[in-house]
DNA sequence: TTGTAGGCGTTATCAG
DNA sequence: CTGATAACGCCTACAA
């Protein structure tokens, strides 16, 4: 027959060749201990002789759990694909042959980016290798998944793993809606609430705080002004934090941000360009996050603007590419690996009791200001 | 009844909720078009107020294929752990409890790598960064895993998913045996063989040709030795073109090459430290790896050796931390990302046909000689 | 210690 | 277009 030879072979399969029944060959893979000695070698020498592997979905189907941790990102494409073609995510994606020939010329690899740190590794990068890293410690594979707004995805990924971890994202709550609400969740960088899912996240004003005492205290400036809009809960925060701490030193923040995102259109360059034809351009420039901060670097360099002696620049995050930068940025860096792991462990139910009188985890995790060169030390 | 308030809720449940069949609601998710708008939209209400997400398992199981791409490294942690202290993965981990206390400090998050390149981001990293880009674009997750030696998790990812694209290991070949023969394959960094596995390599031979050269007939360096062991297809390959490359400008390699891994214990630093004392230096270090290098770079700064004017120092790979070291690194690029893409593609299918009269992919990536100042340029 | 049988949640087949 | 019903491969009482 053909079927023994062409089908992934199974349980049945496996216990034939042995000449045992099926249960002994489940119990020779995962109680060795309820079976001889004897028929677990033959049952395994069987297995390895037809190429079997259990399949995890039957598995997964059988004891009600997959035993993976998932890890959940939004438009992580549009993210990382910046410098290039964005194309999003196309499951019916026409196959891309690989280039015929001997070796595959560097040309055709598209591999511009001579590991650019600008583009990786970024803070989302640096929390999903601390999590992946819990997860092999706790000897559990990991799902990665990304996609964006209406989509199915996190969905989809929540049905296959046994605790998902979720970045921000502006469309996060539409998509918690459509979640089961019986699997384990961790949101990252989340606004502290009601619901059911457990929070790991920084503490943003503490980190601004230290900051804004070092621009005001350490260097004397006078004018420092706030680079990134009120997106999402960490620049939010830092936002927040940045006006209260300056107030606290008596002093009053610029009548309105300098516009700036990530992703998407804004207005810094021209502002920032505007503000020195104006020769208003602020003593300090206090970035929502890193990758602003680098923008700003940019920018400023464009204009002739000298950073730090006529503008000093700082950042928030504390990614790689700021060690890079001329000069190097001054910022407040998350424990993102730290981060990571902690989620893991929470789903992985490894992470202790939850605290007195709390439903959840709230982990909050102390920054650390990072002092380089561009606020003027 | 608690059942269904406890459970997670199924078709059944689902079905029942829209007064339908399971049919329905399994056509609803999957087969839009052979169901009705009205009963579609019924559905899928239902769904959402029951918090139903359709199980991958049961899904797995039922259609024969999980949808999910896999990436297995050995070791995993060994590798990264190496500054800390090493734990092997252990699935009954006792729990490590989050730190108690409304902000957990920094100094308990034992994050003290600040974004330290020479552990993050490494070769493994890149590939697994192109290899999840191109999952993405793919609209597929990724499940990613690590496990040593004699561990099954090889084989137990491999039920996991549709396609397996694996490091590097000595262990490989035992591990490769008790791997279902059913599943596609990529093998990174491996010799061509005539098993059924793919392959996704780089053009080692090709690089390092052009770095002796470049050592050789542009820096004149007539004292070229190399460093590192003979372990693995890729460092054995590079070894054996030090040699044939030197020979093919007349000149003879150093007896025995100096040694050096990047885990276990070696004696390079030792070696060059004898070496110095007896002032036979070589004027060139070739390094199999960009770790190697910068172990180096390391040893040779504590032995008072000016790089590169006493001594030349080269690696292979083009690792970020090669862009950070003192003097900045020369070294051989491999476009890793687009390898990480390659495999993907290989293993959705999407590669397009499999070159003419060979039975699987044989990718073969051309390097870039990276010249930066360690060569003496 | 080993075998038998039922169930896990979906998808697919085939009637209606 | 919708509804029964039979796989899918494994795990696990329970029986032998």
């Amino acid at each position: 027959m053909t079927d023994a030879a062409s089908r992934r072979p199974t349980v049945y399969d496996v216990a034939q060749e042995a000449g045992v029944s099926i249960a002994s060959v489940s119990f020779a893979f995962r109680r060795p201990e309820r079976i001889s000695e004897a028929t677990r070698e033959r049952v395994l020498a069987a297995a390895r002789r037809l190429g079997y592997a259990p399949s995890a979905a039957a598995r997964g189907l059988a004891n009600g759990r997959t035993g993976i941790l998932g890890l959940h990102a939004f438009d992580l494409m549009l993210e990382r694909a910046e410098p290039r073609d964005v194309s999003p995510p196309r499951p019916d994606a026409r196959p891309t042959p690989l280039p015929a020939g001997d070796i595959i010329p560097w040309s055709l690899t598209d591999d511009e980016t001579l590991a650019d740190p600008r583009a990786f590794p970024l803070y989302v990068d640096e929390v999903q290798r601390g999590f992946a890293l819990e997860c092999w410690m706790l000897g559990r594979p990991v799902v990665l998944s990304s996609g964006s707004d209406s989509d199915v995805s996190v969905a989809d990924t929540a049905g296959r793993v046994d605790g998902l971890a979720i970045f921000p994202s502006p469309v996060l709550p539409a998509a918690l809606l459509r979640m089961p609400a019986t699997i384990p969740t961790v949101l990252f960088s989340v606004a502290p609430g009601d619901d059911p899912h457990h929070r790991v996240r920084v503490d943003n004003a503490g980190g601004m705080r230290g900051l804004i005492d070092h621009l005001v205290h350490d260097h004397g400036y006078d004018d420092v002004a706030f680079v990134g809009r009120q997106e999402g809960f960490d620049n939010t925060q830092r936002f927040l934090e940045y006006r209260a701490s300056l107030a606290r030193w008596g002093q009053r923040p610029r009548e309105e941000p300098i516009d700036g995102t990530v992703r998407g259109p804004h207005r810094m360059v021209e502002q920032l360009a505007d503000l020195q034809a104006r020769g208003a351009l602020p003593r300090a420039l206090v970035c929502a996050t890193d990758q602003h901060a680098l923008m700003a670097l940019d920018a400023l360099s464009a204009l002739g603007v000298r950073v730090p002696e006529q503008v000093a620049v700082t950042g928030f995050d504390g990614i790689l590419a700021g060690r890079l930068s001329v000069p190097a940025l001054t910022s407040v860096r998350q424990p993102m690996e730290a981060m990571g792991r902690a989620a893991a462990r929470i789903l992985a139910g490894k992470a202790g009791p939850v605290p007195e009188g709390q439903s959840r985890f709230d982990a909050v995790f102390a920054p650390r200001l990072l002092i380089r060169h561009s606020c003027g030390c």
